[in-house]
DNA sequence: GTATAGGTTATACAAGTGTATAAGTATAGT
DNA sequence: ACTATACTTATACACTTGTATAACCTATAC
């Protein structure tokens, strides 16, 4: 839990304090790896006191979190519950990958300063597993699975962010088409793994 | 990459300096959460001076990753490349089963001060799917699947550690047969889900 | 048994962290 | 415009971190 309230609506100063600090947080990602970024640095870099930064976060990473935040806040999907699994699966998978598209300049100076599977990136995709978790969570409701609910929905949580890591993070270019495949198959869609024999459009995954 | 090489033989004196301070954090971890451990009551409460701790860690990450080593040294699988995938990934899961049940008062007392998806559990999770992972990659060799092969790999490994949290860490008990039936599930493993088309026959890939 | 790595220890230091307090300033609602 | 509330700031403190240095033990090999 953040400690700043984000469900409160933010005074106009707040607004302005929480907007510095978070695009300061991504201007030094952008630079160096999270390790190496400390609370004196971004307060120095944004003038503002530490005292200030200390108002409305514990820590670092609790900064980071708040960014984290600012940047998914368009992937949320609303009236979700009104549609098919199958199908809020595949349109958080869309959202995410437009999220990626959109900020692919931000996304690639990130990584060339903290490691994939590093702490930083991690708590990124961890965080997005959780908004894809507890949405699923909502909309699988009592369906029944052969193995039990919350588990498959860890696993569509998982797997989809499996792909997207593996698109953007891993930098293995894939069309939206093709990884909807792969997502089908990862997921044992039987409609997509079964019927291979009469799509004659075959993935053609080059290598690198 | 550990501060300590773990490939040169230690000497008695370092074995036994290693084997305190991780014995040290075991202990610790079953009294208090992670983050509120710091080096100084390591050593005091094993008796060694700061310094030797820095003589072999960078810091209290690295003793955890240490601890980890420890701990998971049993789960390797030798000559695994002499397996089948399927049999691979089904013994590893088995070891691991294994592991979490031969410390199951250990795990029990972590999760009591450390939340599941927290830092710290997490960091043991990553440790456990990442040695999944090599050895995937070695045995699933230039095997074709529907998807690239890192993919398929990362898929496994990702779907084993995904279960091996659901039963052990979310605690929801399950026999090792019935886990087995939801790995298959899972995976996709087209024997154990549904036997819709016997007729399925692989394209072999031309990727690399 | 003595040389020599390898390991241990005491001590000191610069830097960063998180908390607390009290005084000052901006903002929103009436 | 006034006032209560929310936010900002300066300052200070106790504590942890990681590094450096130099002296001191101790196991192994010759």
């Amino acid at each position: 839990m953040m400690k700043y309230d984000l469900d409160k609506k933010p005074t106009r100063g707040a607004q302005r304090t929480l907007l510095a600090f978070s695009q300061t947080m991504f201007q030094l990602l952008a630079q160096k790896p999270f390790e190496k970024i400390n609370v004196n640095e971004i307060c120095q870099l944004c003038n503002f006191p530490r005292a200030t930064f200390y108002n409305y976060f514990d820590d670092k990473y609790d900064l980071i979190n708040y960014c984290w935040y600012v940047l998914a806040e368009k992937v949320h999907i609303e009236e979700a519950d009104q549609l098919k699994p199958n199908e809020v699966v595949i349109i958080y998978f869309d959202r995410l990958y437009d999220l990626f598209e959109n900020n692919s300049q931000l996304v690639l100076a990130i990584l060339r300063h903290n490691q994939i599977s590093g702490n930083l990136v991690n708590s990124f995709t961890n965080y997005l597993r959780n908004l894809a978790h507890k949405m699923f969570l909502e909309v699988f409701g009592n369906l029944h699975f052969d193995v039990p609910v919350e588990l498959m929905v860890d696993h569509c949580s998982s797997t989809i962010l499996l792909l997207i890591e593996w698109i953007f993070l891993k930098k293995q270019p894939t069309t939206r088409k093709q990884a909807h495949h792969y997502l089908a198959v990862l997921l044992g869609d039987p409609e997509t793994t079964a019927v291979q024999d009469s799509t004659t459009e075959k993935p053609t995954h080059t290598g690198a």
